[in-house]
DNA sequence: CCTTTACTTTAGTTGTAACTAAATTAGCTT
DNA sequence: AAGCTAATTTAGTTACAACTAAAGTAAAGG
């Protein structure tokens, strides 16, 4: 749903970063280090399912992009609130404040299935 | 925040029934019986806090009412859900959905404090 | 084949939003 | 004053969203 998968500030913070141009989920991940590969491929999941972003599949890279005709009324309002310097404040403290656990994620060293 | 006061369905629910009048605190209750005045209550704090409802006060009552104006193109959008056919279905699964523990409350018959 | 890179999915943990029941505050009536 | 009624607030429970770690999938390159 629209206004849910636009209520998380995570999602937003995505759909920024891929508003002007596609990036890869890599690409993504690196612009926002203090979460996991997993999250961020979880929260395009879920853009993906309200219709918010495109994806595009090119060689072991998956493409995403935001899907600005699908926010309607509220790419505006999102385009306002970037542009807006005391709600980019605001969005650093809610992120902030959502952040409880920013470990870097481990390496994989091969299959350990036993 | 906006768009975090918009995304849960019980919210907008309530924002609707106050869309065009203004209702007291039990109105707005007795307009939906599955849940406790008190769940109403905090709602409409959490709507009072983003703004996005306007409170006034007469004899024992409380009146409140949808301040449409600090919705913005937001206004619009809801408008068009509501009026669309489609999205009350939506609406009554998402409710349904969320909803766990609809018994009904107790009867208060004066105080035990032990 | 095996390993690495890119990404997704699964299983399990945790913080918090939405709720209930009870207590509380406040106004009205007798 | 006591006893209503209207609504809020508090304390505690529960469901779920956001996360992590690990496993899984798939393509590229030795």
């Amino acid at each position: 749903m629209l206004l849910n998968a636009l209520a998380s500030p995570r999602r937003r913070e995505i759909l920024r970063l891929i508003w002007d141009e596609e990036r890869s989920a890599g690409d993504i991940r690196r612009a926002m280090p203090d979460v996991t590969f997993g999250a961020v491929s979880l929260q395009l999941k879920t853009l993906a399912q309200a219709g918010l972003v495109e994806t595009r599949r090119d060689r072991q890279f998956r493409y995403y992009r935001a899907r600005r005709a699908a926010l309607g009324p509220m790419a505006q309002h999102l385009e306002a609130m970037w542009a807006d310097a005391l709600w980019k404040l605001k969005l650093a403290a809610e992120l902030e404040e959502s952040r409880r656990g920013p470990r870097p994620e481990r390496r994989r060293r091969g299959k350990r299935k036993d």
